[in-house]
DNA sequence: TTTGCGGCAGGCC
DNA sequence: CGGCCTGCCGCAA
């Protein structure tokens, strides 16, 4: 198994309304500092519409990037009813923890 | 608040 | 086969 499919896996633990952070991500796949490699793992998503990487922000509650854009990202996160404030999430209860 | 450097899997050379 | 480069971050200064 893969890194990038276990983290894929963990991705699909996300319920709709609720997303997680990079850091949490990768620990949650045994990486301590592997933040980075996660987004590019997500940035070459071989199963964009499958997997919901648009519901994975930065650790400080910011959006982060998006393959598709970070407009496209944040109309989705707000869908899902996630408040988006100037690519910022305004509450913290919205962030699920493994 | 802004800037810079660290750490990591994958893919390309 | 080994090493270099990239990329949707994180955190300390």
């Amino acid at each position: 198994m893969k890194l990038e499919h276990k983290v894929y896996e963990k991705l699909l633990q996300v319920p709709k309304g609720k997303v997680t952070t990079y850091g949490e991500l990768a620990k949650a796949v045994g990486l301590k500092n592997g933040q980075r490699a996660i987004g590019r793992m997500m940035n070459k998503n071989p199963f964009p519409v499958i997997v919901p990487c648009h519901r994975v922000i930065m650790s400080d509650g910011k959006v982060g990037g998006y393959a598709w854009g970070e407009k496209v990202k944040t109309n989705m996160l707000s869908r899902e009813g996630i408040e988006i404030k100037k690519g910022r999430i305004q509450n913290a209860d919205v962030i699920f923890r493994f």
